[in-house]
DNA sequence: AGCACGCCGACT
DNA sequence: GTCGGCGTGCTC
């Protein structure tokens, strides 16, 4: 013991003359001793006030550490009883402490932050229960309905109930909490269906909304700007009903622009705005009008898809194929997939909108889940673009092409555009890496054992990303070709070039470091990587240049395809409907044909069912597990993987130079059903390694939906 | 992860 | 006998 237990003694022991070390531990190893013993009454530990009523609370620790991902029981002092109600924050005592008895309670291991789950008459410990520190405030904020949608998110995604809630919940703010929270509006008249009357489900999609009803849809929307107002009047149609709604948007862009129709439709007051760029004070002040019920609708960016909205009656979200709907702490949970959790589990209305559709999305439609939410062919033609393509062997002939870099159908294109007003060129982002592919008919090389992609770590060799075979001779399937190629141009160069050689016309740019909101409707060169294109003023742009195609489809990953077409559609729905686009792709590429017939849902559905038949995801469900290879072999031989598990690899990570290696990877591939036992046998090994203890360097890193899937 | 426990070797 | 090494196990 040390002269620092001594100072701890309880003030008034009664034993002034005693040794108190040794006093201390005596009562130690007799209390240690007591609790050992099987009881089936809560206890405390002796001078401890109990609660008169449910004096046991079961309280979640916030710590997101696996092996501790459980309920623990503390005693609720007689003094807290009022204020610990289930779903407020608490603090308390936690981790092997010293568990000295001063003033009659058990003292030893840090203060903590929790949350109360429940409160009981009695306890499953066997042993004496540590009091509740302190009841941090008495808003209720962890609310049943939240619980069972972060337990189902952590479930789905091996994680700990602790990490979904810190992507749930803001922190706290007492400020905010202090002022009161506005009386909510009355509901809402029920809105015209403007834009949706284009969509033949479209009005019924609304009535049933405004209804009461909770259909659920996959919305491929029409180009142009419309779909803003769109989900606005969506919004309206559940507000009527007397329920609240949710719309999650990739970026403050996009959610600011429903936010402006939102406001224009029904004024201000009746919505919020949940984005990252508040701060910590109107974040918290946002979110308490929500959980109060003051403001029964959200918008906002992949945070609000945890967002505590009353009575949910509808939840959306647009442009599901952005990335930045995948959150980037641990467990990662996609948006689309919490949405669809809290549809099944709140009972409410799902739409997954956007001028794209994602593979996932066209399961929801294949399995009958959801409806489709789509124009016929003839609005389509409408309203979209003409589209035309330039494969780059023509660019290769075009001597005049080659040397501008620009074949001449985009020169006239671009030429003609600017006549009337500003045209836009796409470009893609540096950093991307191809992937091998047939040098004649571009189609991916992939692996002939498990079908992932074939990447040469050196200029001899070729080996898969998934599974590390090594392919000696590699020849292609569809054309039988032997010859591979890999290549990226140099496209903002291209851009430049073009600037150059249309001296007469401003250039504009719009990028990852500064993203240009709007351009007005003047002729002018608008260059921007994807996801960064201003919108144009007035009808939009009067052409687009959507450059160097075989990059954006060459990249490693299994959405290459799907990417590529997203990006260009998103692109392509901001040129108004007599405007003219031009892709520089070869063109009989499926997603490139998909894009001249302006067709992004039977894209998606065809490449479902070539995903179901490889044994891809989202038709399978995939989890990448990484660590050094000596712990990575021990991890996978102790989990207790589904029998129809199928582990691919390991391969080596790319390291970062100068970095130790990050080791190697595996992905374990079920088939549809088996993601809930793959999940639940990932969390369990990885939790009874943490619980052994583990060094730094033997960690092993689970996720389910890994995104970078060659 | 912490942090304290326990059971072994060198010291006043 | 006592101080302290870090192996191992628990945290309501």
């Amino acid at each position: 013991m040390s002269s620092e237990n001594e100072s701890r003694q309880r003030p008034g022991d009664g034993s002034p003359g005693g040794p108190p070390e040794q006093l201390a531990l005596i009562r130690e190893m007799v209390a240690e001793a007591k609790a050992k013993a099987p009881k089936a009454k809560p206890r405390t530990w002796r001078g401890a006030a109990l609660a008169k009523d449910l004096p046991v609370a079961r309280v979640l620790v916030n710590k997101g550490v696996l092996h501790l991902d459980q309920l623990w029981d503390y005693a609720v002092p007689e003094e807290l009883s009022e204020a610990a109600r289930p779903g407020v924050r608490v603090r308390v005592r936690f981790g092997a402490g010293s568990h000295h008895v001063h003033g009659g309670r058990r003292e030893g291991g840090r203060l903590i932050d929790g949350f109360i789950v429940e409160r009981r008459a009695d306890t499953d410990y066997h042993g004496a229960l540590a009091a509740l520190a302190h009841v941090v405030s008495p808003e209720v904020v962890l609310t049943p309905e939240l619980l069972a949608l972060a337990r189902a998110v952590a479930d789905r995604y091996a994680g700990s109930l602790a990490d979904v809630l810190q992507l749930a919940l803001p922190p706290r703010n007492a400020r905010a909490e202090a002022k009161p929270s506005p009386a909510p509006l009355p509901p809402p008249p029920v809105p015209d269906p403007g834009g949706w009357s284009r969509y033949a489900a479209g009005p019924a999609f609304l009535r049933s909304l405004a209804a009461g009803g909770a259909p659920r849809a996959v919305w491929t929307a029409l180009p142009g700007p419309g779909w803003a107002d769109e989900l606005a009047r969506v919004i309206a149609a559940t507000l009527a009903s007397g329920r609240g709604a949710l719309a999650v948007l990739p970026d403050g862009r996009s959610a600011s622009r429903v936010d402006a129709a939102l406001t224009a439709l029904l004024g201000e007051g009746r919505h919020a705005t949940l984005t990252a760029e508040s701060g910590p004070e109107k974040r918290y002040r946002q979110w308490l009008a929500v959980h109060r019920g003051s403001v029964r609708a959200v918008i906002g960016t992949r945070a609000a898809m945890f967002a505590p909205v009353r009575d949910l009656g509808l939840v959306a979200v647009w442009d599901d194929g952005d990335s930045s709907h995948s959150d980037d702490r641990a467990p990662f949970p996609h948006v689309r997939e919490v949405l669809e959790l809290r549809s099944v589990s709140e009972g409410c209305g799902f739409l997954a909108g956007g001028t794209g559709c994602t593979v996932e999305a066209a399961q929801l439609l294949a399995s009958g889940w959801a409806r489709p939410l789509a124009a016929d062919r003839e609005t389509v033609r409408a309203c979209a673009p003409r589209i035309r393509t330039v494969g780059d062997e023509l660019l290769a002939r075009d001597e005049a092409a080659r040397a501008a870099r620009l074949p001449s159908l985009a020169w006239e294109t671009v030429r003609d555009g600017l006549k009337t007003g500003p045209v836009l060129v796409q470009v893609p982002r540096r950093g991307y890496a191809p992937r091998l592919a047939c040098e004649r008919c571009r189609t991916p090389a992939r692996c002939r054992a498990c079908a992932g992609p074939l990447e040469a770590p050196d200029t001899s060799a070729l080996q898969c990303g998934w599974c590390g075979r090594p392919e000696t001779a590699w020849h292609c399937e569809e054309c039988g070709s032997f010859r591979l190629r890999a290549q990226v141009v140099g496209a903002r160069r291209t851009a430049e070039e073009l600037g150059r050689a249309f001296p007469a016309v401003p250039v504009r740019t719009s990028g990852r470091d500064h993203v240009l909101e709007e351009v007005p409707d003047r002729p002018a060169l608008v260059v921007s990587t994807p996801g960064a294109e201003p919108v144009a003023a007035g009808a939009g742009y009067a052409a687009a240049l959507l450059l160097d195609g075989w990059a954006m489809l060459t990249r490693p990953d299994l959405r290459a395809g799907e990417d590529a077409l997203r990006r260009w559609i998103a692109a392509a729905s901001l040129v108004r409907a007599d405007g003219q686009v031009v892709v520089v792709a070869e063109p009989t590429l499926r997603p490139v044909q998909a894009l001249v017939r302006w067709d992004p849902a039977g894209h998606a559905a065809r490449e479902l069912a070539e995903r179901a038949q490889l044994g891809f995801p989202p038709v399978s469900r995939m989890a990448a597990v990484a660590g050094r290879g000596e712990a990575l072999e021990a991890f996978l031989d102790a989990a207790e993987l589904p029998p129809d598990a199928e582990v691919l690899g390991p391969v080596p990570l790319p390291g970062r130079r100068g970095a130790p290696s990050p080791g190697e990877r595996v992905l374990i591939r079920v088939p549809p059903g088996s993601g809930a036992a793959l999940a639940a046998a990932l969390k369990a090994a990885q939790a009874a390694r943490l619980a052994r203890g583990v060094a730094p360097g033997d960690a092993i890193r689970v996720r389910i939906d890994p995104p970078d899937i060659g």
